[in-house]
DNA sequence: AGACTAAGTTTCAAATAGTGAAACCAAACG
DNA sequence: CGTTTGGTTTCACTATTTGAAACTTAGTCT
């Protein structure tokens, strides 16, 4: 994590701050982050002091330590409830999870990683700060594939670009070779598959939800496991899913809800 | 909402005019924006483009609306993760919740207002992000006043000079004066009541959460309605929640909990 | 103790990035 | 078809940011 690409003025780089204290999930040190960043000692202090001085980190006096601010948690709940598809989907996702007896995820877009906005877990109630937020990979993910399949070719390309391709299980498409005749057959089928690409013993069906227009707004998944389903007894549900997505995709429609990149 | 008091640097700006998007609630345009903010026209446009830019927020090409972007959705599962008192207090929470049957919120400082971090519901299970991240009044809540009775003394200034004092019920401190002598009271008492001072028939039993130097770190509070119980049966439990409290602080403490404001 | 080292804070002239009034453009309106 | 409304760009002016280096603590070692 950290050395961010190319930021944009000071607003990038105190930005980029943030990210990299984020990075670190823990308390960090004035030097940790000096020996991290490429900024020079004055430079990196004082946009510290200033996202101090802002709320948006905490300096522990005692230890010398940063973390994230509360301010932070304040906006990402506006956040979530404007610009996420999540409180829309809810009543939605509930419904599939009754349905599915599954895991369900709910993803979007973010910088050509995939953001899981929510989630409803088999057994379990919903537990959402602790789940939602979390990113993953998107070249060897269901909703990940699904919302590459339907990206314009610039915003593909962009997050092509910054797919590491690593090579997860023997199943992972670790070349942008194969995910793009991957891609292709997505396009053709209508859904994404995971046949374990990402972990052994997982599988999931996943579509992408998509505006009237054709624009990618995220993405929704079924997950299993090798032990209890098959890929073909997921796809029997893919009709159903897709049905859902579309329900997400008008409500939100009229919400008008803004592009990811 | 907006209007922030002075913002230092360009950064605070971003900030600011971050802050004012997410006090919309919906997505809005640069218009909508330019008559809400002091900044001139152009400063805040290119504002927005860097922070559009940056990923904090989304221009809807269509509309032409600016939301909040998924990044900072991002960061604040980092945030609440590593920097708020919730993932600590979580199993105390649990605890508390089974034992009172009551709601339970847990809330920290922020700017002089009082930032729920996480809550337990009565019936319901816990949605987290979907109530964590509200803000609410400080002179008016239990925890708020809490937390405000036990603040160093240009903390608490700083605070009392965001305080709005508005006469929410016939119960609400509206003054600066009330509300001092109150915290006085606080203090002696070693825990907060709301006696339907921010809402008619609700009200609360909060403790602080201070650290071992005496350092306020949140506030915890058991809240019911005056059709359930009195002020006095909640006093009963006031012993627990403190104990509940104290452990909490306990663990924080081992992770040097930074500052708050 | 005294000398050394590591970690954080401050200085200051040079350079850069931000400012904002005003001009401009485009689409919607009457 | 001229006008208004809403958004984007320009450009000379200025304030902010920059970062090497000097400085200050607070530990550590001998």
């Amino acid at each position: 994590m950290g050395a961010e690409g190319h930021a944009d003025g000071t607003v990038g780089k105190a930005l980029d701050v943030l990210d990299m204290v984020a990075g670190f999930g823990r308390p960090v040190r004035f030097s940790d982050l000096l020996t991290q960043s490429d900024y020079p000692k004055a430079t990196l202090y004082r946009l510290l002091q200033t996202l101090t001085h802002q709320g948006m980190l905490t300096l522990d006096p005692d230890t010398g330590t940063y973390a994230l601010g509360v301010r932070l948690v304040r906006l990402a709940h506006a956040a979530w409830a404007q610009s996420s598809l999540a409180p829309i989907a809810r009543p939605y996702l509930d419904e599939l999870a009754r349905e599915t007896g599954e895991t369900i995820h709910l993803a979007q877009m973010d910088l050509g990683q995939v953001l899981y906005v929510d989630k409803r877990n088999a057994a379990r109630p919903v537990e959402m700060f602790a789940q939602a937020g979390k990113v993953g990979p998107a070249y060897c993910t269901g909703v990940g594939k699904a919302m590459l399949a339907y990206l314009p070719p610039e915003a593909l390309e962009a997050a092509l670009a910054r797919q590491s391709f690593h090579r997860h299980t023997p199943h992972t498409l670790a070349s942008r070779e194969a995910l793009l005749a991957e891609l292709e057959a997505i396009r053709k089928r209508g859904h994404a598959w995971d046949a374990e690409e990402h972990e052994t013993g997982i599988i999931c069906c996943a579509v992408p939800i998509l505006s009237r227009g054709g624009r990618v707004m995220g993405a929704l998944s079924v997950t299993s496991t090798t032990a209890r389903t098959t890929l073909e007894a997921l796809g029997a549900q893919a009709p159903m899913i897709k049905d859902i997505a579309a329900k997400i995709a008008a409500e939100a429609e009229s919400w008008r809800f803004p592009e990811q990149v």
